[in-house]
DNA sequence: CTAGATAATGACTGACCGGTCAGTCATAGT
DNA sequence: ACTATGACTGACCGGTCAGTCATTATCTAG
């Protein structure tokens, strides 16, 4: 999803965010559309910006509705309606549900990888490590609709083998490797035990548990995601005796 | 699920497993369902036997179609197939289609709350105690079918509050502050750091990755789940220098 | 301004599936 | 042996929704 049109995309999905009881009242829908529309697409854009602003428009919604309703349960007409376009343009822009799905998962996860490759790079001591790790999880991923797509690869990945695929290769094996040149290096350095770069996951793990709960037990019980996470890289970089 | 009727669960869904195209030849269908139900209800069986042992093989074929598939792709027709019964006969054992899922997670999951409560009781000494809890995931739950109802627990849960909140107050607290008293002592005796106390989550979360793991990636990098937890616990547990 | 090109629409279709219920038949009771 | 019972069946119904395509709107080049 380009930087761009995210403001744009908020307006829309304000606009159209009433619920309507699914009645065919033809009528008030197209006015309904054209208002969002109008907001959401000046007349003077070029068509190309329009065509970019539209994909994205329509990427937005369907991750609202597959983040509330699931992918099989969500349906398509909804999909359009809160993107403010008829069901036949998403076929236009995507060939069915499920590239749409995959779509959605692509533009918003592959960025990841580069962040995560470059705080690699930088040598830095680890307490300041620890920092940017728990910070960069929290910005980059908790607080943002990442969090939610995350979410839906862990629920609907399963059932989407191609789209694992592609995950586990273009993102994850990336992350994992990256992380786990990291901490050897330190562990190399004595500064954290050797076994952890043997499972860079368990890095992450707290970050995973912190999107599954937000998303099932919030109301419950909130949690501290970041104060968590602290916890969790302190305790596991924390100097300790020798054995 | 009774365990007296695993075995005869497990003949039954080898006997029906082989994928049909959905012809109408009934005459056909009609003779594999006889021979299930030959196979998994002797003619001498009660009546009160018998309909304990079906419940449960519905219930056995709910979870493997709904691991597979997921909840709402599901198709209630496979479920009859798989558990060797018509359609109209899960609707004689459960209300329907939600409640059958919530009947096997409750039925799955409601167990451990003991198991890991005596854990919390017996007075261990921290390197029997990091024993224990590895050994006690990895063969009550990761190497169960658990495993596969907390992933769809994990799944399909946020589309279920009423089961999101039942599984909270009736598994989930529970375990949590069972854990979370145990944790309390051992800092108390300075046996592990006091963070860790308030976020009994940590414990778990490498099992957790472990779960979604094997559903998504396990074909392109094994993981081998005792030996992350193993080590992420004494790791957690390690003495370390006073700072 | 207009014609031709391109984009967008939304009514429609056909497949699909949860849930129902009238009818069947194995079993229990006498 | 002969019912009475209720467990079980599966064809059927109604609603739903992904995907299509004839029609309409919008844009642009000349």
């Amino acid at each position: 999803m380009t930087d761009r049109s995210v403001i744009v995309v908020a307006i829309m999905l304000r606009l159209s965010r009433s619920r309507k009881t699914p009645t065919r009242r033809a009528s008030r829908r197209k006015r309904a559309v054209e208002a969002a529309r109008a907001a959401a697409v000046p007349a003077s854009a070029s068509r190309k910006v329009r065509t970019a602003e539209r994909r994205d428009a329509i990427l937005s919604a369907a991750l609202d509705e597959f983040s509330t309703r699931g992918f099989e349960a969500a349906r398509l007409d909804d999909v359009a309606r809160r993107a403010g376009v008829a069901k036949g343009t998403i076929y236009l822009y995507f060939r069915d549900k499920e590239s749409l799905f995959q779509e959605l998962i692509r533009a918003m996860l592959t960025p990841l990888v580069g962040t995560i490759e470059a705080l690699g790079e930088a040598e830095l001591p680890l307490p300041a490590l620890a920092d940017r790790i728990v910070e960069l999880f929290v910005r980059e991923v908790y607080e943002t609709r990442r969090k939610d797509v995350i979410r839906l690869m862990i629920s609907e990945g399963r059932r989407f083998p191609k789209l694992a695929e592609f995950y586990y290769r273009e993102v994850l094996e990336r992350i994992i490797s990256a992380v786990r040149s990291l901490l050897r290096r330190a562990a190399a350095r004595g500064e954290v035990p050797e076994g952890l770069a043997e499972f860079p996951q368990i890095i992450a793990a707290p970050g995973l548990v912190a999107i599954i709960w937000s998303g099932l037990f919030e109301r419950f019980e909130p949690l501290d995601v970041r104060k968590m996470m602290k916890t969790h890289v302190e305790l596991l970089f924390a100097p300790r005796r020798a054995t």
